[in-house]
RNA sequence: GGAGUGGGCGGGGCAGUCGCCGGCUUGCGGGCGGCUUUACGCUGUCGACAAGCGGGAGGAAAGUCCGGGCUCCGUAGGACAGGGUGGUCGAUAACGUCGACCGGCCGCGAGGUCAGGGAAAGUGCAACAGAAAGCAAACCGCCGCCGGUGAACGUUUCGGCGUUCGGCCGCGCGGUAAGGGUGAAACGGUGCGGUAAGAGCGCACCAGCGGCCGGGGUGACUCGGCCGGCUUGGUAAACCCCACCCGGAGCAAAGCCAAACAGAGGGAAGCGCGGAAUCGGCCGCGGCGGACCGGUUCGGUCCGUAGGGUUCGACUCUCGGGUAGGCUGCUGGAGGCGGCGGGCAACCGCCGUCCUAGAGGAAUGAUUGCCGCGUGUCGUCCACGGCACGCACAGAACCCGGCUUACAAGCCCACUCCCCGC
RNA sequence: CGGGGUGUAGCGCAGCCUGGAUUAGCGCGCUUGCUUGGGGUGCAAGAGGUCGUGGGUUCAAAUCCCGCCACCCCGA
């Protein structure tokens, strides 16, 4: 982990989001994912340049406060990993129900998976 | 010192780096509009980017249990239905909330708690037990009378008769509700009188109910006196009656702008020659009409071109409705803080001062250092220091007043009871 | 934002509206015994319940009322 390392300059605006409900409804019915003990993420080509993030975090993973903190570990461990992820495709995030995890495990998790998902295309 | 009652505060702090949301200012260059001019400038507006500045979750933001503001719809007035509330007076925009007071129950007390109107308006319900569960009735029992009968005594005209034994028997007639026992609950309690036995049958006191009079209080109610018949139980969070309150929907409300598709109405030109060919139609040239491109006249490209009528389609213009989408609603308010005044208080009035989130698949995160608090452990006990772990409940979604529920450590105020000392 | 429903034995349900002793019941499952060479089937007996939770009303609450918890469904 780079962790106390210069992590500077990783921009991260709505235009690296998966918003719409059209582009959702892509990457699910792609049915491609991948998933370890804390995550399951699913992942769909898009005709950019760049990997997108999208969330999916239902009711079933906690109240409104662990939801929101789930949504900003992946958030966050998105802008620093961005580099490390593969480009051109939409990731769309789900965590696992009733698993505690830190931020630290977020990161490793996410980018693990995402690189498999990306090998395995 | 111990035990307890009622209430309040609090919701970790400081600094650095990288990010997020929206705001303001400036810069850069781009689109559109206007002015002025021929090329710069001025100005408005919109979008993207960059920099700077300052801001960014709660006491419950939660549950969504009540009440209101606001918006739209409906509506002559009222009633019914349905729902809600339920001591009194007050506070309030309103409330099922709050305050003070009254009454019942609990506590030695500080205090706590109560959906706390009506059961002589009506209907219903009460298992089991018990004689009987609501209007009086009478199982055992007690008492009297009547009938039968036993013993003893007296008397005798020897058939009987009388008295006594609170004698015994009766599925005979009547009087009782004191006693027995059941139950959550049994038609007032105690005492005296009274009676064949008893009974509010009478009396005294007490409790309860009703009425009248007087004192206090806005009122709930309360204090005192007199009288009455002696009583008429419980349950309305059972139906119900009484009094009061409630039009419906909800910011995904609602308003504005407004693609595409569909709908309604309207519109220009609608010719000639030649070739293959029966016609339709196709091809070429010219004309005409329309659109586009370059642009000074003008040129080029593409499309259409019918004997007449009708229908359909395409193009284009206009129109209403208003979908996708966008904008507004969107945060300055029954607002916070301080002071003065009124009121026991809830709360109200006046003055001053402050501006404190506005997202829209939803913004507060990551990381580093120091400090704070708690627990554990180590250093020799203390003072202190090191290390490790932990620091709750929980995230605005139109706004506000309440209620309810969740919550780590710590702190404060008032009061009560017990023990000890002076 | 608004509305509705469910919670009872290991599982699926009844009872609740109209309160009580009807021992809170039914089916499957479970335990024990008999039957069989053994198993299944069959027969007999039995165990197993904070009625989601905390209060209240009532003599009495799974049932009526209020608060809370969990889950499910519907409308905009």
């Amino acid at each position: 982990m780079s962790r106390g390392k210069a992590e500077i300059g990783h921009p991260f605006g709505r235009d690296l989001r998966v918003l719409a409900k059209t582009d959702f409804d892509r990457v699910h019915a792609a049915r491609r994912s991948a998933s370890d003990g804390l995550l399951v993420v699913s992942a769909s080509r898009n005709s950019l340049s760049v990997s997108r993030l999208g969330l999916a975090v239902g009711r079933v993973v906690g109240n409104a406060v662990v939801r929101n903190r789930w949504k900003r570990w992946l958030r966050e461990a998105f802008r620093l990993e961005q580099r490390e992820l593969p480009s051109g495709l939409d990731l769309v995030v789900r965590p696992r129900p009733g698993v505690k995890g830190d931020f630290d495990a977020v990161r490793v998790s996410l980018r693990t998976l995402a690189q498999r998902l990306a090998k395995r295309r």
